[in-house]
RNA sequence: GGUGUCGUAGCUCAGUCGGUAGAGCAAUGGACUGAAAAUCCAUGUGUCACUGGUUCAAAUCCAGUCGACACCA
């Protein structure tokens, strides 16, 4: 029999219901949960990222939910550090832990490892933000055709954050990043079963709607007034925040900012499905078959007593 | 009731001199290794309100019907 402890992926688009099933399983199971949310992180952050509320946080150990601020840098590599720092000790406790969470590089980053490519450092950053506002993306183009032809042909060259990630790694390790690439899962010494929720679009759509009038009348938009001096903030580049700045700015009216919160919220769900299901491990349910996923997992955990 | 204007994609609308139609938004598909709720790429969506007429040919011209709006009674 596989001694190797257990990790529960349950991943899907936003607004689907990965909270509550989360929390069912983690109680059935009675072990905690690790949220795989780039946005939970934040400590500051709550009603606009629909962050589990104060009774759901006491019904199950929750990890990775509001232990950052927004004006920490962090990244899925310091995600994967952090969280293979902290499964050992979970995995004394328990045999299985849950990882709920929408964000597919944070959840890839934890269960098939990124490469060891060096922190971006803040000056080479911004002198290469500095030559895309002045020179334009033909010059990071043109550059990154010089520090990796490689790699130039592999990656979107229309895509800026691509192009100046691939040149910060050359430049500072003096190396073409295609070189340091290295496109394998590393080793694990636990199991992952990874679960995906979905819902027919109508209905995941009409659920993303709701949601959203629900944010707004629980005070998303007090909540974002306080942040609004920090809107320049990569934390605060979220969906729900950065809509509701431009109302605060007066670039549209409140019923239009609500309505793109809704449209952007749509578009990242429908992102979040591209990412997950050519996950071939994926398996699918809709979060209201918590039989059918209790009885999926209790095939990977202590199958000799499972049946009753 | 009368007169006028309008009715084209999911929405807002464009459509020249008659040659079966196109913008924006929405939507849909995709990519993704230290910013990822980020960032980027691609793609259409049609009973031109309906019925008939004129014409080789009608979204376009004519008549009627229905609907919306405005004004007049």
């Amino acid at each position: 029999m596989d001694a190797k402890p257990l990790l529960i992926v349950i991943a899907g688009p936003t607004a689907v219901g990965k909270t509550a099933a989360a929390i069912a399983l983690a109680r059935a199971l009675g072990t905690v949960i690790l949220s795989a949310d780039s946005r939970q992180f934040y400590a500051e952050l709550n009603i606009g990222t629909a962050k589990p509320d104060a009774a759901q946080l006491g019904e199950v150990l929750h990890y990775f939910v509001g232990q950052l601020s927004v004006h920490d840098y962090y990244s899925a590599a310091r995600y994967e550090e952090d969280f293979l720092h902290l499964l050992p000790s979970l995995f004394e406790k328990h045999p299985a832990v849950v990882m709920v969470g929408g964000s597919g590089l944070y959840i890839d980053a934890v269960c098939r490892g990124i490469d060891d490519f060096p922190d971006p450092t803040p000056e080479l950053r911004s002198y290469l933000k500095g030559i895309h506002t002045d020179e334009g993306i033909g010059k990071l183009q043109e550059l990154l055709r010089q520090h990796d032809p490689v790699h130039a042909q592999a990656i979107d060259m229309a895509n800026p954050k691509r192009l100046l990630r691939a040149l910060e790694v050359c430049m500072t390790t003096g190396r073409p990043y295609s070189e340091q690439r290295m496109n394998q899962s590393k080793a694990r010494d636990f199991r992952v079963v990874k679960i995906g929720l979905n819902l027919p679009r109508a209905e995941l759509f009409a659920r993303i709607g709701g949601r959203v009038d629900k944010m707004m009348a629980a005070g998303l938009l007090e909540e974002v007034k306080q942040f609004f001096p920090l809107r320049h903030l990569n934390a605060l580049n979220t969906v729900g925040y950065k809509e509701l700045f431009a109302y605060l700015d007066g670039e549209v009216s409140l019923e239009r900012a609500v309505e793109n919160i809704k449209t952007n919220t749509r578009r990242y769900a429908k992102r979040q499905l591209t990412w997950f299901t050519r996950d071939p491990e994926m398996k699918w349910f809709e979060p209201h078959q918590e039989a059918e996923i209790l009885e999926h997992f209790a095939h990977c955990l202590n199958p000799p007593r499972s049946r009753l």
